[in-house]
DNA sequence: GGGATATTAGCACGATCGTTCGTGCTTTTT
DNA sequence: AAAAAGCACGAACGATCGTGCTAATATCCC
């Protein structure tokens, strides 16, 4: 019986947008079955409670993300050009507003960052990944002999994060697509700081 | 007549905490009247409006916000020390925990950046006097001569504020500090790429 | 096709939302 | 001392919230 999940799919559809727009609190069943045309206990029967809805649409949401941002590079071997596609992928991702309201989890991160509970730890999860997916692909290009061996990843990768992540809200408040060059010169900048000299050998000691 | 304002700021200091950590959506009148042990009727008239509480509650946030990050650093003197000390003490209150939530605009804008209206309005007005006086600060440190005189100013701070923004989230979200030291290094970083040569005339020409 | 089953609709519940209204109490002004 | 103003209260409103029930309706298996 396939129109269950069907219906899922739909709810799940309309719920990433509210709440990439307005927040996982701002999601209500009744206006998910007025906006779609469902009855209310309809579409409450697909999740069972509030909570579930709002961590599915936290699960659909990731895949959203990771098809957007992750996927068209994934082909591309480690390296520099790797990194430098991840982060033109993702402005790209924030300002074709994939979601409406640009960034899905810079909203619902910074709706639930200080609100300890499933949905936290569903969000801290999902950061940990991002950001380890990140890592990885620094120490590619520090194996590739492209970054310095002695590079602080951890910080590179912070420093990555923060600058696109912060064009995401200064283009919204403003309508402004300006950030997102500022962000994409910052990280390029960041890469290029502990960038190895051309002819160091590609594992040098630290 | 006082009581009016007095009873306004009591529920001022507790709309702040809860706004900061679960947004100015997740601000209820009544809410608000049993914490505080008055009638939601009495909170209500205090401010008209809903609408009118959350604004009132950005511009409580703001001035909480100057006194704690801008006012410590008001009497130093232009240049590079005073943007570090900035930086610092931005750090300081998000650490400190100023508001329970972390960083109070963090949260708002992340929740209002994508709906038009006053609330925006008025954070994007929030927004731009931040911004401003970061810009300030840069080109006080630029006219001591510390600053290369054709660095980019607007792309030093929106990276400025991008890490440090970007740290509150993250050690909220693992209740862990050590973001905090990673903006610190990733801040005075950005500034010392655009540190001019010591020997180099306070005001050269680009 | 009929019977089992999975899925949606309809309706009601208690709670809470923002808002309005009328009333008393305090304080200031006259 | 009388009059006015400011302020908070309690009660009530229509709406919406999440969540249970029960009944109707699809869909699948035999």
């Amino acid at each position: 019986m396939l129109r269950g999940e069907e219906t899922r799919r739909t709810v799940l559809r309309r719920a990433v947008e509210i709440a990439s727009v307005e927040g996982l609190d701002a999601l209500s069943i009744g206006r998910l079955a007025t906006d779609l045309g469902l009855s209310k206990s309809g579409v409450f029967a697909g999740f069972g409670s509030k909570e579930e809805l709002q961590l599915a649409t936290i699960r659909a949401a990731r895949r959203i993300f990771s098809d957007a941002v992750l996927d068209p590079i994934a082909a591309e071997p480690p390296g520099l050009r790797k990194l430098r596609l991840l982060c033109e992928s993702w402005l790209a991702y924030s300002r074709a507003r994939i979601f409406p309201g640009g960034c899905f989890f810079y909203e619902v991160n910074a709706e639930y960052d200080a609100r300890p509970g499933p949905l936290r730890d569903a969000l801290a999860a999902n950061w940990r990944e991002w950001h380890a997916t990140v890592l990885g692909l620094l120490a590619g290009a520090r194996d590739t002999g492209e970054l310095r061996a002695d590079a602080d990843l951890e910080d590179i990768a912070f420093t990555l994060i923060a600058v696109l992540e912060n064009a995401n809200p200064q283009a919204l408040l403003f309508d402004d697509h300006t950030p997102y060059e500022r962000a994409h010169r910052a990280a390029l900048r960041r890469l290029r700081a502990d960038a190895a000299d051309p002819d160091t050998p590609a594992l040098r000691a630290d």
